[in-house]
DNA sequence: TGAAATGTTGGGGCG
DNA sequence: ACGCCCCAACATTTC
């Protein structure tokens, strides 16, 4: 490009790594002053203003990486406001002449950045965006007819044929970086909670970032991978790997996980779920709208009940008087996770005992997990209620006492977030089991007549 | 990546 | 020896 004199700016994201990150890859690669930018946009309408546990996330990860880069030469750079407006800001005030960044999925984020590109290649930069955060791009994966899939085995078995996703990149040597370009300061975003401090939970169970994201990961392989089909159904050993604050934020890459994996003993069934991410992308691109809009628009008319205050508040907080739906939600309040297997029992049992919108669910657990993402968070929700693609079917309701007999059979996950069970001081059943699934039942029956599906 | 209801089969007790 | 009943175990269907 003749014009591509000056710094480039590698704009990060959702992708906060050194390692297998293309846009900083070829800004090192192309030989002028690095900055790196981070910008924290709370103003773009369309974009969800992060949940609190996401914010304590993003806070330790850009900590983080603002080592990483420092280190490598160069400095990380904090800015505040609408994309659209601070980006071109920015690349007036270092005189930039090139600006890369990885791409992401959403309605909002895609408009942004298209918006972005074109404006800023009329003015003659260098423009670049890469294929960083998902196996494989959504508008890659199609059926024969060129349409998006709907189904998971014929999406996951699409995307297989597509062959080996590329191998990771190393993270550059060094960084030549730009100096004097001021920053935020990451403390003055107040993204950590104050008054109360409610994070001690999320201190003890997590360390964000790069680095413990790949000890994380060796930890994984090392002792719960390769019995990963059955360990993951079990919620007090936890089998699971607990990338998933690490994909959402884009310290680690699928790609990393596909190559560190996918010969070792329990890495297909874990890529698998890797998929399960990746077909979420792939919905969230054809509907942007995910988190509000049911897939199958036949559940508009589910007949949902606007739970009490008090009967809401009793789910979140892990009052239901459920053993192990109660456990799941303290283990969430405390340390901003929750095991799979108990997210599903969860779920079902406020849209399936409670009839209470799947929406409702799904914001109180945008707010409160550490990996809450746009495709990931609204595309399980639906499936349990089963108005999402390829979901489970609305009759699958799950009994949560079956389950924890299934899954916790000594009750060990049970006791530990719910230590007064079994006295006194733990609450009666706010529905009946029984009743409630037959009330879903026939809530579900509305549907199917007035959908005509199936 | 369910649960419950319903159906089928076959062994054993017993008249 | 036979029919009948009960019931567990398993399979299928239904929600």
């Amino acid at each position: 490009m003749s014009a591509s004199e000056g710094p480039s700016i590698v704009w990060l994201r959702d992708d906060l790594r050194v390692q297998d990150n293309p846009a900083l890859a070829a800004a090192a690669k192309r030989g002028e002053p690095v900055v790196v930018l981070f910008v924290l946009d709370e103003e773009t309408s369309g974009i969800r203003p992060l949940g609190g546990a996401s914010r304590w996330w993003l806070h330790n990860s850009l900590a983080s990486l603002a080592k990483s880069i420092d280190d490598l030469g160069a400095s990380l750079v904090l800015r505040r406001g609408a994309a659209a407006d601070v980006i071109p800001a920015f690349v007036d005030e270092v005189g930039a002449g090139a600006i890369f960044w990885n791409r992401r999925y959403g309605g909002a984020q895609r408009e942004v950045d298209a918006s972005l590109k074109s404006s800023l290649r009329e003015r003659g930069l260098d423009v670049q965006s890469f294929h960083a955060n998902v196996l494989h791009e959504p508008w890659t994966v199609l059926t024969g007819a060129g349409t998006p899939f709907q189904v998971f085995t014929p999406y996951w078995k699409a995307s297989l044929a597509l062959g080996d996703p590329r191998k990771p990149l190393a993270a550059p040597k060094s960084l030549h970086g730009v100096p004097k370009v001021g920053s935020d300061e990451l403390d003055e975003w107040q993204l950590l909670p104050t008054r109360p401090d409610w994070a001690e939970g999320l201190r003890e169970a997590w360390t964000p970032g790069e680095r413990a994201a790949h000890d994380r990961l060796e930890h994984f392989v090392s002792t719960d991978l390769h019995d990963y089909a059955d360990g993951r159904d079990h919620p007090s050993e936890d089998g699971t790997s607990h990338m998933s604050p690490s994909l959402r934020f884009g310290e680690i890459s699928p790609f990393q996980l596909w190559h560190r994996l996918r010969g070792v003993t329990g890495g297909p069934a874990y890529l698998r779920e890797v998929g399960w991410r990746d077909f979420n992308w792939n919905i969230l691109f054809h509907q942007p709208d995910l988190h509000e809009t049911n897939v199958h628009r036949e559940f508009d008319a589910f007949p949902w009940e606007k739970p009490s205050a008090k009967d809401l508040k009793a789910w979140q907080q892990g009052n239901t008087g459920i053993p192990l739906v109660d456990a799941g939600m303290r283990q969430l309040w405390r340390t901003g996770y929750m095991h799979n297997r108990v997210r599903m029992v969860a779920a079902s049992f406020l849209i399936k005992n409670m009839l209470v919108d799947w929406r409702v669910g799904e914001s109180w657990f945008w707010d409160t997990l550490v990996d809450a993402d746009e495709a990931n968070n609204p595309a399980n929700w639906q499936w349990v209620a089963g108005s999402g693609a390829d979901a489970a079917p609305y009759f699958r309701v799950f009994n949560p006492e079956l389950q924890a007999q299934k899954f916790d059979a000594h009750g060990d996950y049970q006791r530990r977030w719910v230590p007064e069970l079994g006295t006194d001081e733990y609450p009666e059943p706010i529905v009946d089991l029984k009743e409630s699934r037959a009330d879903a039942l026939r809530a579900y029956e509305l549907v199917r007549q007035s959908g005509g599906r199936r």
